[in-house]
DNA sequence: CACGCTAATGCACAGGTGTGCAAAACGCCG
DNA sequence: CGGCGTTTTGCACACCTGTGCATTAGCGTG
């Protein structure tokens, strides 16, 4: 059962000054002797004191907490992003509170709500997509509001997105000049916006080319979609020899559908393209050609977005779009 | 700039009563009437209202906050645990508060005390240790503390770890039993517990039985690590035929090494063995063998060991050491 | 020494909530 | 209608901190 935790008051009795004193000691730019200043300190380290974070922020209206929300964690291009925002966060002084969601929207409203009760300083939100009346409660309450890879913007949030369409695009222009002639596109039924930005780009090259493709998708964004379409793929007649994949792990998938279970040369036999380029895509066993997803400089952009004060009056939702860049590994013909 | 934040004092006067009343209104158990409640709650609905946990932190000494520290986030097997233990906080009530370290023991003071200046109720350990002398504090504060695969115990924490010894040494037995007869060790230089506790198992297990191995170390607990210390020990003259490594993440370089680099058939020259069980070790192109981390286990015992008011006089260090089973797939020959 | 200016300090209030205690309302029975 | 037990309600205090304002201390100058 908790014991009284030691407060402000405690240090400045033991130091011998007024509790304001100790307040001022730990709020920088305050005007502190500086003898009275030392003896605060070291009576705080004997105590063992910190300041309260969450009574500091019930005065300053600013708490230094920021909610993540995110679904499907466990997922490398996820925990890359979750990893450089959380580094961010602490290095601009804040800490990021993690808040699981199922991917419905329904989730994500709860997630939001419990940003609200925490008084959250902002929220980045990854996965699904807010009510309307719920981010305008989020602003009302002067939170702040991040949506990456999200498709609709809202008035008075920050949206980041990438080039999705046009790495699609660079995709289909990729496979045609190795040479391929069977092209197919390997998607997820997630449709989240980044994965249909990127079928939606290698589609439109592909019809603007002339050609037709197999236009594929079943499943979750995992490796095991990639196995089952992969090995769907290319026991058909007419096997593609050329194949885009919306995500790395299905990229992954596919690849062993065609290697392991197939006994398929890639790049030999069928080229595959993926995306993220999540650790595994590097490992040799792939050597998996891929577009770099900015997972740096995405962190940088949302944390930077928070540490000054946001133009209150300019509601119109800010938009942030950063350019893919192809990673050429061994997966496609040269 | 944040604008005054809806209180309940704003539903009380929507709503017609005191503001003890909307208060009454959000805790379980308390004596409200019911057209009260009901009333209060539409007031609550129409004005977005969310109790403020912060505040109510202060009060009740119980934020619902719980600091998750850990370094090295962007990883499989620590992505999974994280994930699991986030998901179980949620369903207790809970919310992580998510501090990276750089597994240096002052990264981990520092995300200690940051734990402290939040009034978090648990912190959960994962990395690094940190000064007994701020354990004490943690506990002094109220903060109950669980480390997750460290090896000292303090007082009044609850440890959890997994039986890494006896992984070593049933590896060490499988590989024997599959006809391996030159053992190699890959380890990492890392030095954590559990690592150092399943390279003892092998080493002990082959001391006892009398036969020599290769015992390799080097660098981080990473897949380069395994790419480079597979190269090196399968280049050998007295290439070793069967492998522990001490992760997958090794595990999965080295198998690169003997497949990619060498052009060695796993396990027909070579068989490997891993442990954590993530989730590329299940991927077709490794079919990697290797020891499952309980990872779900862990993070239910770890939230359930909070729920509960712990018993305050009893500080002695209670332990849970939970088995780990191995998983057969196809990288030891049979 | 008087004076004026600056730096340091303390008082008191505010921020949003939970809770003990007393008062009020309510329902029931005679 | 009176009396009594139970439920409901509100007041006031507490939790811990930041900050405006007034007061005091310190110090240099004439």
């Amino acid at each position: 059962m908790a014991k009284r935790q030691v407060s402000a008051r405690d240090v400045a009795e033991l130091a011998g000054v007024s509790r304001t004193a100790v307040s001022r000691a730990f709020t920088p730019g305050a005007s502190v002797a500086k003898d009275t200043r030392a003896r605060i300190e070291a009576a705080a380290k004997q105590l063992g004191y910190q300041v309260n974070h969450l009574a500091r922020g019930l005065i300053t209206a600013n708490t230094g907490l920021v909610a993540l929300i995110a679904a499907e964690v466990n997922t490398p291009y996820r925990t890359a992003l979750l990893a450089a925002l959380t580094e961010r966060l602490q290095a601009a002084g804040k800490v990021g509170l993690l808040i699981n969601t199922d991917r419905s929207d329904d989730s994500v409203a709860q997630a939001l709500r419990k940003a609200i009760a925490y008084r959250t300083d902002a929220a980045i939100v990854l996965s699904g997509m807010p009510d309307s009346s719920l981010t305008e409660t989020c602003l009302r309450n002067g939170m702040q509001l991040v949506l990456i890879n999200r498709d609709e913007a809202r008035p008075g949030t920050l949206m980041i997105r990438l080039d999705d369409a046009n790495a699609g695009r660079q995709a289909f222009a990729a496979l045609s000049a190795a040479g391929c002639r069977r092209l197919a596109l390997v998607n997820s039924r997630a449709g989240t916006p980044s994965l249909e930005g990127r079928a939606r780009g290698f589609r439109d090259a592909a019809a603007a080319a002339g050609v037709a493709i197999l236009d594929t998708a079943s499943g979750a964004t995992s490796y095991q979609t990639g196995l089952d379409l992969g090995t769907h793929l290319l026991t058909r007649p007419d096997r593609p020899d050329g194949i885009f994949c919306t995500t790395d792990l299905i990229a992954c998938g596919v690849m062993d559908a065609a290697r392991t279970r197939l006994r398929l040369d890639v790049p030999g036999d069928v080229s595959v393209i993926g995306f993220d380029d999540i650790p595994q895509a590097g490992w040799e066993a792939y050597a998996l050609t891929t577009f770099r997803q900015p997972v740096e400089e995405i962190a940088r952009a949302a944390v930077a977005s928070l540490t000054p004060e946001p133009v209150d009056e300019d509601t119109t939702p800010r938009r942030i779009t950063l350019p893919v860049g192809m990673i050429w590994r061994g997966s496609v013909r040269r």
